[in-house]
RNA sequence: GCCGGGUGGGCGGAAUUGGCAGACGCGAUGGUCUCAAACACCAUUGUCCGAAAGGAUGUGCGGGUUCAAGUCCCGCACCCGGCACCA
């Protein structure tokens, strides 16, 4: 605990913004989010990333490595709600326990940078941002069905329905259309895939492939179709133009506005009727795979733009609204789906592509590969769909009656939450002057206190109760005007905090952009795979705006990014229901900080899962302990000479120095710790066996054994470091220098291998050359035995490490 | 279905460019200490044969390249993760 005290005091780990000579490294942890205390995933992360910045300030690295919280949300407020509160006492009171479990944790943050997302200073610059987003047209206003929760009455954002449930009551969630706040990511779709190209090999493999898909670039084309009674041609999205002299039917989403518009007086009403049922069908309902096929037909024709075939129009929805253009032409023979609900309604199935497997409309299974087109005059004599789908788009293009596209998964981000703890959005609903920004000067546009059951959610946000608070001046006329009731969904603070970082009391914007010049991109983001596509997608976004606003000069917000595993217990998740949880402070209670620090950092390769029944705080606890006997046993004096040591000794120390080096710099934490080991066995034989306690070689070997332990056990380097008689902090020293002559072996053991089969190991000198080699191991007896007389086709030589002999 | 990652002792995991498979640790077994237990320390620990020396075998399965393959190539199986009625 005195270890906390001095670390205060001397304050090693904030960062130097004056200084220029020092090369800067931004070390970027995700900020937690304040529900309870710290729990075994904060332990897990914040251990390895802490082992990274330390190790960057141990190589004379400016380093930046701040801590903040990620502070407005939901559970705070259904926590207010509960205990009739505001949720800021929730919020701060979490905030304070975290703090202390985070300084005790011996985490080497910044603490001079800390923030919090829901305080006013903080959110006036979220708002600011909105603000920006807004003048830019990135930031708009959209009717259109979001998911709804019946029970709640409440809207839900897509992560807070879980596998088709209300993530509160469990209710299933359906949809529902309302006006909702958006953000134009979709604009960024290809900047977004396209840069991804940058952080290849600096981002794991697994998460690009996430952002890959939920980008979701799909090319293909628009067709053009005539609808009977319709003067405007409606346009459809296909992957397949190739298959247009296929298409038999088309499809358009009930839950589109065009279905509305397309359907014939006679159908009205039936059609009326499936669109009520679609909307009141769940989520569930809707995203299982193998359900049914259902439908209806719309009592008008579409007119094949081949063929002139006349195709009859279906409101059905397996076709969705929100992708391409809500329609499809559908193409039994070569589409499952469209072969699904075609012989679910017995309509006609035309096979234009011969493939060589069994006809789709008696197999039931369409073919989607290549093959000789068939009944396709403009597509006689190819053989392959890409060139299938270029004749027909290029014909499609010159006659005026499609193009190619590419149209993406991604949807626009909807911002805005029926909440009360959130940053309220500054936008004002003037009576004659419509929608109004409120005006920068205005800005933070403060929460209202409110408490207990103000916040219970009734249909609309709960700041639309505080009438008081909503009414206000339009800046524009100076007439009544209503504030905005939504509020922005949290993922908007947490897109830019890392900025803020740079700068965290600046008053003039968002931040400094001189100091975020300084330090941006961070160069390494460490946290939870669990933020894959929603915040790291943001964040891209965020910074791809700014850099075109002339904010920052930059467009990847983070240079490399870290995963680590989950931590979980004999081989699930930890969890209440299961009541196998591991709880981090009562490990830290029995065993410390240092064991558990090293415990999750030793476990394996940091994005692994850490099963908490394999692995053994108790043993990493005696590792330490074994190192922390070492330096007391050193009885040479401070600043001996270590060249007057044990060679044998300083060899294991210098090596261990440089391989720790190149581990720690890929990462290999894990493999660290087991050098760090090495070294401590290494020096306990030493002690033991020969040169003893008082070989200034035992001295080095345990500085730099506290050295490299201050990475992730600083309590027990600090002490070791003391017993060794230096002042504090241990934190504060550099990275050592490793003596190259050490690393030169004076024997290599020289492997000899018969027909590849090791018989026998020579000691050599690491200069021997082939011939030498060559000569000692056909001399060797087991050698010979092997050799039996036979004769010698061919010696491999790789001096002086191996001898192949060949018979 | 498409995309990404994986498969190695009882367990977690090490193995530059292809060159001694199993570093380091956990657990287990035996021993020292103790009246005893726990702790600590020492030794052994992939499997099979053997008293031992030593030998055989071994990195999911089947092939291939090579003097030499956990590593490279081809095919397959299984596991984990993501997306998914996305036209």
């Amino acid at each position: 605990e005195k270890w906390r005290a001095v670390w205060d005091e001397l304050r090693p780990f904030d960062a130097d913004e004056t200084d220029t000579t020092r090369e800067r490294r931004y070390a970027l942890t995700m900020f937690p989010y304040p529900s309870g205390d710290l729990h075994m995933g904060h332990g897990e992360v914040f251990a390895l990333h802490d082992m990274l910045a330390r190790y960057w300030r141990l190589r004379g690295y400016n380093v930046l490595n701040p801590i903040g919280w990620d502070s407005f949300g939901l559970p705070a407020e259904n926590a207010a709600i509960k205990r009739n509160e505001n949720p800021a006492t929730y919020t701060y009171d979490n905030i304070e326990t975290q703090a202390e479990s985070i300084r005790r944790y011996g985490l080497s943050f910044d603490w001079s940078r800390r923030l919090h997302t829901s305080d006013p200073q903080y959110y006036r610059w979220t708002q600011w941002l909105f603000l920006r987003f807004y003048e830019k047209g990135l930031a708009y206003r959209k009717a259109s069905y979001v998911n709804w929760c019946p029970q709640d009455q409440t809207v839900l954002a897509n992560e807070q329905v879980v596998q088709g449930q209300c993530e509160r009551c469990g209710a299933a969630v359906t949809k529902r259309e309302l006006t909702q706040w958006y953000f134009k990511i979709t604009d960024y779709a290809q900047r977004l895939l396209d840069d991804m190209d940058d952080l290849h090999g600096h981002w794991p493999e697994r998460v690009l492939s996430m952002q890959r898909n939920w980008i979701g670039r799909s090319v293909g084309a628009y067709v053009d179709f005539q609808i009977e009674g319709h003067d405007e041609p409606v346009r459809v999205f296909t992957t397949r133009a190739d298959t247009l002299y296929g298409a038999t039917f088309f499809v358009v989403a009930p839950d589109a506005k065009l279905a509305a518009q397309l359907c014939a007086p006679q159908q009205r009403a039936a059609f009326e009727e499936y669109l009520a049922q679609t909307n009141r069908a769940t989520e569930i309902e809707r995203q299982s795979t193998d359900r049914a096929k259902t439908g209806v037909w719309l009592g008008v024709d579409a007119i094949n733009p081949v063929n002139g075939e006349k195709m009859p129009v279906w409101a059905a929805d397996y076709v969705l609204a929100d992708y391409g253009t809500g329609a499809v032409m559908a193409v039994p023979a070569h589409d499952q789906r469209d072969l699904d609900f075609a012989r679910a309604f017995d309509l006609p199935v035309h096979t234009v592509i011969e493939t060589g497997e069994p006809n789709p409309e008696s197999s039931g299974i369409a073919t989607a590969g290549d093959g000789v087109y068939v009944n396709s005059p403009l597509l006689d004599g190819i053989t392959t769909k890409t060139e299938g789908i270029a004749t027909i788009v290029d014909r499609l293009t010159s006659n005026g009656g499609g193009e190619g596209a590419v149209t993406y998964r991604l949807r626009d981000w909807l911002l805005s939450r029926q909440r009360y703890w959130g940053a309220p959005i500054p936008i004002l609903h003037c009576r004659t002057c419509g929608e109004v920004a409120v005006p920068d000067d205005q800005l933070p546009v403060r929460l209202p206190d409110l408490r207990g059951a103000d916040l219970a959610p009734k249909g609309t946000s709960p700041l639309a109760a505080a009438t008081d608070w909503t009414r206000a001046t339009c800046p524009k006329c100076g007439g009544e005007a209503q504030r905005d009731t939504d509020t922005m969904d949290t993922f908007v603070d947490s897109s830019w905090y890392y900025l803020r970082y740079c700068s965290p009391d600046y008053t003039d914007g968002p931040f400094d952009p001189e100091t975020v010049r300084k330090w941006m991109p961070a160069d390494q983001y460490v946290g939870g795979v669990e933020h894959a596509i929603l915040h790291l997608l943001y964040s891209r976004f965020f910074t791809k705006v700014l850099q075109d606003m002339g904010m920052v000069d930059f467009g990847e917000p983070f240079t490399a990014l870290m995963n680590q595993g989950q931590v979980i217990n004999e081989g699930k998740a930890m969890s209440k229901s299961l009541g196998n949880g591991v709880d981090l402070g009562q490990q830290i209670d029995e065993f410390g900080v240092d064991a558990v620090r090293l415990t999750v950092v030793f476990a394996g390769p940091p994005d692994d899962d850490i099963d908490w029944a394999d692995v053994s705080p108790a043993g990493s606890l005696r590792f330490l302990q074994r190192a922390w006997r070492v330096a007391h046993e050193v009885c040479s004096d401070v600043g001996v000479d270590p060249s007057t040591g044990d060679v044998a000794l300083r060899r294991v120390t210098h090596r261990t120095i440089g391989d720790c080096a190149g581990l720690l710099d890929s990462q290999r934490f894990n493999v660290v710790v087991a050098r760090i080991m090495e070294l401590v066995n290494a020096t306990r034989k030493t002690i033991d066996g020969g040169p003893g306690a008082g070989d200034p070689a035992v001295r080095e070997a345990a500085e730099t054994t506290a050295i490299l332990l201050s990475l992730t056990a600083p309590y027990v380097a600090e002490d070791m470091w003391a017993q060794l008689g230096h002042g504090p902090s241990v934190s504060q020293q550099s990275w050592p220098t490793v003596d190259e002559s050490l690393l030169v072996e004076e024997s290599v053991v020289c492997v000899v291998q018969v027909q590849g089969k090791v018989r026998a190991k020579l000691d050599v000198a690491p200069d021997s050359d082939d011939d030498a080699l060559e000569a000692l191991a056909l001399a060797d007896d087991n050698v010979q035995r092997f050799v039996d007389g036979r004769p010698i086709r061919k010696i491999i030589v790789r001096a002086p490490k191996l001898v192949n002999i060949v018979v």
